[in-house]
DNA sequence: CAATTCACG
DNA sequence: ACGTACGTGAATTGA
């Protein structure tokens, strides 16, 4: 029979690994009965994408029968010690199984066998039986079970994202054959599965043994060729170990299910069972997935009926004008950039009763002009910025907005925020909104609904949805002390930036266009060089096809590898320089190829025709850590630190002739901000007295005389230790970065906390709060939760320990300059001089000419009094015809 | 759609 | 023993 897939799931690691995916987001996955569904939400997440990649005939989910196996016979303690299940978890796994009765998955278990040995004994009959197999898990273990014939799949830190195990990517992964795999947890044992190996023996060792000695009983066959002293000791020692430890990671292949493959026939889901099981367990989402043919979209599974009044030019004058208890206000503009999309539709009310209407020209008509115009009548919205800008182009001021969710629920918690307004009430507990997604669609079938019902509810839902949820995210802000940050800081900044990128700034074309004329030429030039070079012609822009000349056909030495394959990256061809010119031409042809197509090319793109201008769309509620982000086009990445790049910074101009480009920059804005929450009195010190911070520091954890000259290399390396605290530093990553051994750079560290005992303590006080409060908080009381602190991943936990540190400080940067530019708007308000851009830590303007003596006094003041810090902050400022000359 | 590379603070 | 610097966006290749 030709083409048999069979998916083999391993039901008890993969639930667990569900619930711990979405472990934060406990709180919200909750029933109307009160039963936790996050691991059975994300078993259904995954099970939809392995059926859909795999699309299998047959299926079958297999269990652990409990804790008592052959293993536990051979080993007491096999998976000793080990915590007991949650009970929040626990109490899925019955309804894990429902749901997979529902969409006519068997499930099977046997006693006295685990999950996995079913899953081997299936997996061996199906490769007799010419299946083509899948197994999914969450346990490295099981990948010894891969062959031609059998991919084992493994779940990642979420529920969706897999990697496949084929024999070639295990033997890449891990170094040795699946079938090495037993040996090596022989030496070196399961500390999860709480068995020992031979002691001494951890992966490295245990690799590169079976490397060379094929397996656990070859290792012991050559005993004697071991020179290593004191591993031969250890190996003699623990040889029953091994064995046992060997014995206890064979999965068996052999157990007797008594399942046949061919009975797992997959057939699909019973629908009418698996829509009562989404609708028990309140899976909105799943339920809105499921294709409801012939029944209209109004009747959105879950979803109340809503009453709404269509407005009409005959109609409008009769609206209430809301100015006692204000109104909801929704802009609908399909596409995410607001400065170009169309406008659909919009709606507003309050109290439950709702007008929508798909013509936007009535919001130019009284009386909603005065509504949305007037400060007196307050208005909830959702995204501010984006609201203000498209009413902009309407030619209306929006004014008087008290609440937007959008921000507030960025504030709350900036982990799971999104732009979708139906998934940021989800988040919040209300499901009575649906998402864009579901009423319009994505991708290529997106489309605004052409029926009036279904587009005006899903309208009528969301300011509705805005009403229903802004006194319990005003309540989530006042209890986190955030009110203020939001009242003073978001909201007004909210406004300033809409006006900025309204504003835009001029770029001119035709010097771009010179310019890419100009690197066309140059990379002809080059790219024949380097064909020459090769040997032959070939797509440069290609890492694959590059790594294969480079290191296949020219024999280059490999110095780093990627995932997929050698790593062609800027570090590695740098250090190829030296022997091969090729590598040198293929780093400058990089480099003018990115500067033509993502600066010349791209910037040329997004020129408006009308006013010659580029208007940036400022993302407020993206960043982790309260930056601004800037797409559509990124203007805070524009090339500064190579010349031939930073020519793009003369297209920069101001908008009328004779104008300049005015720009003001903190100077070491973080390390200041450093020296103030560590309070420590050595770094204040260098800062308070104005010294070279990062020379100051180098005369520290180098002690030098008073006297002694900072050569350039030596506060070169300062500065990337003090680059490295800020960002949470490792020894690894300092040693990485400036070029010397890992203890070297584990002691530039320990002299460092010695001489700045403050800022150590600031890194544990950090590191602590996070881990007894579950977040951290900048100076302004933006938060930023790390769940993974408490990750018992390795990797996970460390990230979260270095964020901790980082992100009060990176965040509390991003605070002070969004006080100075809101102060800055009304500090040059009656001067001609516009702020045009912001690049996290410093400010540009365009002004007349006249006006920049002024504004040199100015924005400096207004900067550096933006916050009272326990030292001073220094700002400074340049200006010129172009940007490129402002400096 | 993921991976790689490279631009910025 | 683990295997990393913090925060972003855009272009390109190649499944």
């Amino acid at each position: 029979m030709a083409d048999k897939r069979l998916l083999l799931i391993d039901g008890n690691s993969v639930t667990f690994k569900a619930f711990y995916a979405l472990y934060t987001s406990l709180g919200r996955f909750t029933n109307s009965e009160g039963l936790h569904t996050n691991a059975i939400y994300g078993f259904n997440t995954m099970l939809e994408t392995m059926l859909k990649n795999v699309d299998p005939t047959h299926v079958l989910v297999a269990f652990d029968a409990g804790k008592v196996t052959f293993r536990t016979k051979m080993y007491d303690n096999y998976k000793g010690g080990r915590a007991k299940t949650a009970s929040e978890l626990s109490e899925q796994f019955p309804y894990v199984k429902e749901l997979l009765a529902a969409r006519g998955i068997q499930t099977y278990e046997l006693p006295n066998y685990e999950a996995d040995d079913i899953i081997g004994t299936l997996a061996k009959q199906a490769e007799a039986n010419g299946f083509t197999t899948t197994i999914v898990t969450g346990d490295r273990d099981l990948t010894q079970l891969a062959n031609d014939h059998t991919t084992v799949a493994i779940s990642k830190k979420g529920v969706s994202e897999i990697e496949r195990y084929t024999p070639a990517y295990v033997k890449e992964k891990m170094g040795v054959t699946p079938e090495q795999i037993i040996d090596i947890k022989g030496l070196q044992g399961d500390n999860s599965d709480n068995y020992p190996g031979v002691t001494g023996v951890g992966p490295k060792r245990a690799v590169d043994l079976v490397g060379k000695y094929g397996s656990v009983e070859g290792i012991y066959e050559n005993i004697d060729d071991i020179t290593a002293k004191k591993l031969k000791e250890h190996l003699v020692a623990d040889h029953d170990q091994a064995l046992l430890a060997k014995k206890l990671a064979t999965i068996n292949r052999d157990a007797p299910v008594e399942k046949k493959v061919d009975d797992l026939v997959y057939e699909g889901p019973n629908r009418e069972d698996l829509i009562a099981f989404y609708q028990r367990m309140d899976f909105r989402t799943f339920l809105n997935k499921m294709d409801f043919e012939g029944e209209t979209p109004t009747a959105t599974p879950g979803l109340k009926d809503i009453d709404y009044t269509v407005l009409t030019a005959e109609n409008v004058a009769a609206l209430p004008d809301f100015s006692a208890d204000g109104c909801e206000f929704y802009l609908e503009m399909p596409d995410e950039n607001y400065h170009t999309s169309e406008f659909v539709g919009f709606a507003i009310g309050d109290d439950d009763q709702w007008w929508v209407s798909r013509d936007v020209g009535l919001l130019q008509q009284a009386p909603l002009k005065d509504i949305l115009t007037s400060a007196d009548v307050a208005k909830q919205v959702f995204d501010a910025k984006r609201t203000y800008v498209g009413l902009n182009r309407l030619g209306l001021t929006l004014a008087g907005v008290d609440c937007d969710l959008l921000l507030c629920s960025y504030l709350l918690n900036t982990y799971d925020n999104s732009n979708d307004l139906g998934r940021v009430a989800m988040e919040h507990g209300y499901d009575q909104v649906a998402t864009d997604e579901d009423i319009y669609g994505k991708g290529a079938k997106r489309a605004i609904p052409d029926d009036d019902e279904v587009f005006f509810k899903h309208l009528a839902r969301k300011a509705r949805a805005i009403e229903q949820l802004r006194p319990k995210l005003f309540e989530g802000l006042d209890e986190n002390e955030q009110t203020q940050l939001y009242r003073e800081i978001e909201l007004p900044m909210s406004f300033v930036l809409a006006r900025m990128e309204i504003a835009g700034i001029t770029v001119d074309a035709s010097e771009l266009e010179a310019m890419g004329s100009k690197f066309t030429e140059q990379l002809a030039e080059i790219e024949q060089t380097i064909y020459q070079e090769a040997g032959e012609e070939f797509n440069i822009g290609s890492p694959k096809q590059l790594g294969h000349i480079l290191f296949e056909k020219m024999g280059l030495p490999v110095i780093k590898k990627t995932k997929t394959g050698y790593s062609t990256a800027v570090g590695v061809l740098e250090k190829l320089a030296a022997d091969a010119p090729i590598a040198e031409n293929i780093l400058r042809y990089r480099k003018i190829a990115k500067i033509q197509s993502t600066y010349v090319e791209g910037l040329l793109k997004v020129i408006h025709p009308e006013d010659q201008k580029v208007h940036t769309r400022y993302l407020q509620t993206l960043t982790q850590t309260g930056r601004l982000s800037s797409v559509d086009p990124n203007l805070q990445n524009i090339p500064v630190r190579s010349e031939e790049g930073r020519a793009i910074r003369k297209a920069f101009v101001p908008r009328h002739e004779g104008w300049q480009i005015f720009s003001s920059d903190y100077s070491q804005i973080e390390l200041r901000v450093l020296a103030h929450m560590s309070h420590d009195s050595n770094m204040q010190e260098a800062f308070k007295e104005g010294q070279d911070i990062h020379a100051a520091t180098a005369r520290r954890i180098f002690k030098m005389a008073p006297d002694a000259e900072v050569t350039p290399n030596i506060r070169r390396q300062a500065k990337a230790v003090n680059f490295g605290i800020v960002y949470g530093i490792s020894d690894f990553g300092l040693s990485q970065n400036i070029g010397i051994s890992r203890k070297q750079a584990k002691n530039f560290i320990d002299t460092y906390f010695e001489e700045y005992p403050g800022v150590k303590a600031y890194t544990e006080r950090m590191v602590q709060q996070a881990h007894e409060l579950g977040y951290v908080e900048t100076i302004a009381h933006r938060r930023r939760y790390l769940p993974d602190i408490n990750s018992r991943n390795f990797n996970q936990r460390s990230f979260a320990e270095r964020t901790a540190m980082n992100t009060p400080i990176q965040g509390s940067a991003a605070d002070i300059i969004k006080i100075a530019m809101i102060r800055m708007e009304d500090a040059i308000k009656d001067m001609q001089a516009t702020m045009l851009l912001q690049v996290h830590d410093e400010l540009i303007f365009e002004a007349p000419a006249e006006e920049i003596a002024t504004l040199a006094k100015l924005v400096p003041s207004v900067m550096d009094s933006a916050i009272d810090l326990e030292i001073p902050l220094k700002v400074e400022s340049h200006y010129g015809p172009t940007w490129y000359n402002a400096k």
